[in-house]
RNA sequence: GGGUGCGUAGCUCAGUUGGUUAGAGUACUACCUUGACAUGGUAGGGGUCACAGGUUCGAAUCCUGUCGCACCCA
């Protein structure tokens, strides 16, 4: 044995600072455009927001995306992951413009020109940020093709889309009711709102009758203060209780306005008094409603929320205020006649939190119904599959029941509207007017066009003004798997990358994002933009909450990779990624994982003393007979991971496969293998130290590239420490100084197992000998033997072939047991004092005269037989049942009919031992 | 109101088409500073598989219902 050059815990900073410079320099992460006949393998990152900062879910969504894609790189893929980033239109505006409202600014103050400007500073300070964190995280993406959603191909991008769907009618303008939020002072699309389940009131309102004042109808409502807009009652058609009502006047409280009672299905007889006030300027039912009806948009509120002139004398007054005057006013016109509690859910603004207003406005509309269509057709045809499949469903559901989807935000940082607007047409800032009053009068139409228009090509007119309104974000990012590969041109990039091969995200965004990257790359390629998508679960704290800075639950990425490391962190990440189901994050786990990081490290700082001075020669392999039991049950053990992982990875069960992994390095090849080859070791120039050093090395080696996509880091770090070892440069030389070395895991060869490997018997006789071990150490810690006290150990067993086993391979008992002397025996001991257990067909017994317990063992014994004794009473019932041993499979009642003879075999030898214990 | 998922050891989770007396990790207990690793080793205790029915020779697994938790949609 020698010094190594390796520390003795492995000191993850200094590794993981190393790598990711030299795997960026050697440009491994990037992929050609060229079809140079491998096979493509191509993933789009989920832009994460440009002004971001990586969380967890980050971080869960990358490790997983950096498995797939380092495994297919190994495999020989011509592997590309493109990065990018997504402007984030409400979410970056808000945040610049909190900075502006610090300074006493605000962006109106500013203009929009320079506002954009100052966004665009802020970007280029924070944009490069959550980057450079995919990069500690070991991301590897090819970061030559990073792409930003206002890059000014993907802006060409964008209106090339607006323009071929404005022209098929799929893209139009219309006054409808939008979700407003009054503090972003932008309209949201309906997934962008959130509805939580509130506390809240019904009020009993009554509203007299214009010609008897003293009867009425009483209404319910959970938002009293929008009855300033009501123009008109509804009652169900059949409902009996208002039979005479329906077409009679009613007058409205406060307001005085005379407003009629109507007849409508869709009213709910059974909520509240069965009559409801109909306002269809604020809400989306009513609205339906009134167009049905004729009924008159009376818009109340401004763009603030606030009450505006329609609201008479509660003009100026906040919604909330409003509400609690309105109430006041009510009750002492005694038309407030009941009150009650009421649970119900409201919409919040997904970015900013404040609770949405429906509103009524001009916005610009995608009708996504023939969209949707083809993308259900897509996955119904099997074109994309989701995995886990249950997803499908989520999908469906939306895309059968889809909306117009509201594309115009009132804000400035986006991708401006491509539309322009003549002064003899529609006026330019419809969003901003009030009860749909915008489309009136001129007679030219918008002109939208991909650049800016000289004139009006209906009246000639010069003066266009562009809308102010820009597009929502997601529009651009439903474009993201061909726009970044350089779309609307027809690049090589897309010819080799798109369909994508497997999309990687939260089941969070299957509406915001998948759903419509499949009805626009359907649309605008003619092919779905991926073949898969994995659906992973969300990161969650230990009480399986969703993290958010409100509740301050969050578990910061960053600092666990700091604590930690990073392959630790990303190991935890897999290890907990089980399909359909929430990862619940405790600290400790990483800490498991990180001691996981420190047996690999030790592992091969054990092979790198034992090879000492010598190098394992490649071209002679061992002679076969010098392989050892041990050898050939690791390779084995070896091939089956190698088999699974593989799988595992291409099923997308990360969870088996690193479970898998650590199973095998801890507890077979460091607990077992290289116990189990120790003494051999030190036989200088003996073949079996030859066999022993190409096995070290093959199964070390090979399991370091199965475990590089999980932890990229140490597995380089090793890896090229350890290339001494078969003839190889090291990273470091004897001097321990850094060299930089001619070749990288990343980019070695992935393992292959052809197919499963069956045990043989070898392999079986091995897993005999652990258990014999493992049986004699429990007599040994049964009865206090200290660890390094030798004992012996005597087998009895009728098992020939067993016999003669033992008689070759005793030695792994002797040396991993402790003993002194071992003996076969076909004859029964007979020695008071003496231990047993029966190990699969063996009696195992451990003379301990003058150290043994007889207490401990009596009582282990008879635990032992009391549970053989139970077996074997439940296996008997079995076996006499005749229904089971005439429907049971043969193999079934065959292998139950073995085992009770075994363990009744079992049970006669524990039996024995115990009346001659003494 | 409609839907999806979950409930297995103190905690976090596996458990393939139903077939040994249900497994890991972690925590816990005992012993151990042995030349890879105390971020370690060896051994051990710990579960009525939420509950109640049903199907079956046989159920953690399939079906029905109940309870509890989480999420999505309206």
């Amino acid at each position: 044995m020698t010094p190594t050059t390796l520390p003795k815990g492995y000191e993850p900073q200094e590794t993981e600072a190393r790598w990711y410079p030299f795997w960026l320099k050697r440009r491994y992460f990037h992929a050609d455009d060229k079809n140079d006949g491998r096979k493509s393998f191509s993933i789009v990152i989920p832009p994460p927001n440009v002004t971001g900062s990586l969380h967890m879910g980050h971080a869960f969504n990358m490790t997983l995306q950096d498995i797939l894609t380092r495994t297919r790189r190994m495999q020989g893929y011509n592997t590309c992951w493109l990065p990018g980033t997504d402007h984030a239109g409400i979410a970056t505006q808000n945040v610049v413009e909190k900075q502006l409202a610090q300074e006493g600014r605000d962006r109106h103050a500013l203009g929009r020109e320079a506002f954009v400007q100052r966004v665009l500073e802020w970007k280029k300070i924070y944009g490069e940020r959550i980057v450079h964190q995919l990069q500690r995280l070991g991301a590897s993406c090819d970061w030559d093709r990073q792409r930003f959603t206002m890059d000014d191909g993907l802006s060409r991008a964008v209106r090339e889309v607006f323009v071929h769907l404005h022209q098929e009618g799929l893209i139009y303008r219309d006054t409808y009711l939008v979700n407003w939020c009054p503090r972003c002072h932008t309209a949201l699309s309906d997934i962008e709102v959130d509805h939580e389940e509130m506390s809240g009131h019904l009020w009993h309102l009554r509203y007299p009758l214009v010609d008897n004042l003293h009867e009425g109808i009483v209404v319910v409502t959970t938002r009293p203060e929008t009855m300033l807009g009501d123009t008109a009652v509804a009652v169900h058609p059949d409902d009996e209780r208002y039979q005479g009502l329906v077409g009679k006047s009613l007058q409205l409280p406060l307001v005085g306005r005379t407003i009629p009672v109507i007849a409508d299905h869709r009213v709910d007889r059974t909520f509240g008094t069965g009559a409801v006030k109909v306002t269809p300027a604020h809400d989306l039912n009513d609205f339906h409603l009134g167009s049905d009806h004729h009924l008159e948009r009376i818009n109340i509120f401004t763009p603030d929320a606030a009450i505006n002139e329609a609201g008479g004398r509660f003009a100026g007054l906040d919604r909330y205020a409003a509400r609690t005057a309105v109430l006041e006013a009510l009750e002492q016109e005694g038309a407030l006649v009941q009150t009650e509690l009421h649970q119900h859910a409201v919409g919040h603004c997904y970015r900013c939190k404040t609770v949405v207003e429906p509103y009524l406005s001009l916005q610009w509309f995608v009708k996504t119904a023939p969209l949707a269509e083809r993308a259900i057709q897509a996955v119904r045809q099997g074109k994309t599959r989701f995995f886990p499949r249950q997803w499908e469903r989520t999908f469906f559901d939306w895309l059968e029941r889809i909306q117009p989807w509201c594309i115009s935000r009132q804000i400035w940082w986006g991708h401006r509207i491509p539309a322009w607007y003549c002064p003899n047409g529609t006026a330019a800032n419809g969003a901003k007017q009030d009860g749909g009053e915008a489309i009136t009068g001129g007679r030219c139409p918008p002109i939208v066009s991909r650049d800016a228009p000289k004139s009006c090509p209906t009246c000639g007119s010069t003066a266009l003004t562009q809308d102010d309104d820009v597009l929502d974000t997601w529009f651009s990012s439903a474009l993201w798997p061909f726009t970044t590969f350089g779309w609307p041109d027809q690049t090589m990039a897309l010819k080799t990358f798109y369909p994508t091969t497997v999309l990687v995200t939260g089941f969070d965004i299957i509406f915001f994002w998948v759903a419509r990257m499949m009805m626009l790359g359907l649309r605008f390629m003619g092919d779905v933009p991926f073949h898969h998508v994995y659906i992973h679960a969300l990161v969650r704290d230990p009480l399986g909450q969703k993290m958010s800075k409100s509740k301050g639950n969050v578990i910061d990425p960053l600092e666990m990779m700091d604590r930690y490391g990073t392959d630790a962190f990303r190991f935890t990440l897999a290890a907990m990624a089980a399909q359909g189901r929430d990862v619940k994050l405790h600290e400790e786990q990483i800490g498991g994982y990180r001691n996981f990081c420190n047996k690999l490290w030790n592992a091969a700082r054990f092979m790198d003393m034992q090879f000492g001075a010598e190098r394992l020669d490649r071209d002679h392999s061992p002679d076969k007979a010098d392989y050892s039991l041990a050898d050939r049950w690791i390779q084995y053990q070896y091939q089956r991971v190698v088999y699974i992982v593989t799988r595992a990875i291409d099923a997308y069960e990360f969870d088996v496969a690193a479970r898998t992994l650590y199973q095998f390095v801890w507890h077979e090849f460091c607990d077992w293998y290289l116990e189990a080859v120790k003494p051999v070791l030190p036989q200088t120039g003996s073949g079996e130290r030859r066999a022993a050093l190409h096995t070290l090395w093959h199964t070390f080696e090979g399991t370091l590239r199965l475990l590089h996509p999980f932890m990229p880091f140490i597995t380089e770090e090793l890896w090229q420490h350890l290339q001494r070892l078969c003839g190889g440069e090291a990273s470091v030389d004897a001097e321990g100084e850094a060299r930089e070395p001619k070749r990288s895991i990343v980019v070695a060869p992935w393992p292959t197992a052809a197919k499963r490997p069956v045990a043989n018997r070898d392999v079986k006789a091995f897993d005999l000998l652990r258990n014999v071990i493992s049986g004699i150490r429990m007599i040994r810690s049964q009865h206090q033997v200290a660890p390094a006290a030798r004992v012996t150990a005597i087998l009895r067993t009728e098992d020939t072939v067993v016999q003669k086993m033992l008689g070759v391979q005793s030695h792994y008992i002797r040396s991993l047991a402790k003993l002194d002397r071992f003996e076969l025996r076909i004859t029964r001991l007979r020695e008071p004092g003496t231990a047993v257990t029966v190990v699969d067909h063996c009696e195992v017994a451990v003379p301990l005269a003058g150290v043994i317990d007889f207490a401990a063992e009596q009582e282990r014994l008879s635990r032992a037989i009391a549970k053989a004794a139970g077996a074997i009473e439940t296996l008997e019932k079995k076996l006499a049942n005749a229904h089971f041993v005439e429907r049971a499979p043969e193999e079934v009642v065959e292998a139950d009919r073995q085992r009770l003879a075994q363990t009744e075999a079992e049970l006669h030898k524990l039996q024995d031992a115990a009346t001659h214990l003494l």
